[in-house]
DNA sequence: CGGCAAAGTGAACAGGCGTTCAGGCGGGGA
DNA sequence: TCCCCGCCTGAACGCCTGTTCACTTTGCCG
């Protein structure tokens, strides 16, 4: 008598992972997972079920929940700071221009990208402190880069940022506007009044309006 | 022979709760935890250690975990909620100086208090379905007010907020602009190179010009 | 067809969780 | 003085977690 199941039983249904290999569907599982539920109440089991595996299969592509969590952070961070030094470099000499360039960048990457923005920016915290550095590494480049428009352009006289006691402090100001335009994941929705469009043009024209800049 | 403790040996040491009655050295210690390290992954055990009890007192005052967590984070938010309808209300007629009162008054207590608010605005998802209602009911109302002004500046003339293909999106501009302030929290630190004051300053400046204040 | 490596299964493990509960404790009123 | 009652303790409960592992299944190569 044979322990094989009777063929008649399909062996894997496959319920939400398409045609994908399987690392790409439990890499896209755990991002919905993690977006709407976070990190630490979403069990490996439940990412698993959500791609038709069980809980054993993720250890044959990571070696811990952990390290899931920092490979699909680690990527998402390292492609957003491609695409915003890319916009910066495509956008002539204006710091005004550049300025409306990165922020439209930005603003509609995390339009259309929203729920892997939402999970890199809100569960860094769980990874651990040699993980998380090279992400804040990577999020300090990215404020740089604005703070280094900023002062572009008021050496050329073309913005004029908020003064405070008489001081200018460009990378509290960019701190300030950079949170802004990453928070667009958490309340866009696709199908809302405004789109990715709309959205990139309000924030753009409030960062404009924000630095300062000359007509 | 008597089972009791020699009298030598101090009762509870109290490690960290000073004189406050236990109620309010749980809240305090809870705030404390969820700010460090969110609410999922802090236990009752942790809490009730950090204020020199054990497990089980908890449930002497409170319900639950859950119950906790609504406790202190709806106390918060009905406090921010009046703060800010008097910051309004005592601030003149002119819709200018309204939506300074407000951003000043919502940006100094997300400073000074800023454990308390990134509780409050961080962990609400942890709460059942029917806790949460109310907090965000709270929010909105809220945000109302920010429409409210800016809806009255603009039919008063003095104010020009962006718009995005010939429309105004006074909801959505309200929703960005406390999302910014909000965040305050998350990056200010009492001890930095900025005050409460500078940040308010910073703030209300940043808003009058985003919502095109007329001088 | 035989066999081998990669991939999936699901029971098992140790540890931690929120919550409960029988009992110890001490200060205030009779 | 005694007793009572609110507060606290800490062991215990059932459940769930991330991870491991012996085993089975699958698909490819010769």
């Amino acid at each position: 008598m044979s322990k094989r199941k009777i063929a008649v039983v399909e062996s894997t249904p496959a319920p939400d992972r398409d045609n994908r290999p399987p690392v790409e569907a439990i890499r896209a599982a755990a991002f919905q997972q993690f977006a709407e539920r976070g990190y630490p109440v979403v069990t490996v089991r439940d990412i698993m079920k959500a791609c038709g595996l069980t809980q054993g299969a993720l250890y044959n592509h990571f070696k811990s929940k952990d390290e899931l969590l920092h490979d699909i952070i680690a990527s998402t961070q390292a492609e957003l700071e491609r695409v915003c030094q890319q916009a910066v470099s495509g956008a002539g000499s204006d710091p005004r221009a550049k300025l409306a360039a990165f922020v439209r960048a930005y603003v509609m990457r995390h339009c259309r990208l929203r729920i892997e923005a939402l999970v890199a920016n809100r569960e860094i915290s769980w990874l651990d402190a040699e993980r998380v550095r090279d992400i804040r590494r990577s999020r300090r480049a990215i404020r740089d880069i604005v703070v280094g428009i900023l002062t572009e352009g008021l050496e050329k006289g073309v913005l004029d940022p908020p003064q405070v006691d008489g001081r200018r402090d460009l990378k509290a100001l960019a701190m300030a506007m950079l949170d802004q335009w990453t928070n667009v994941s958490m309340w866009y929705t696709p199908g809302g009044r405004m789109s990715e469009e709309q959205m990139a043009r309000l924030y753009v024209d409030m960062a404009l309006r924000a630095a300062g800049a000359k007509a």
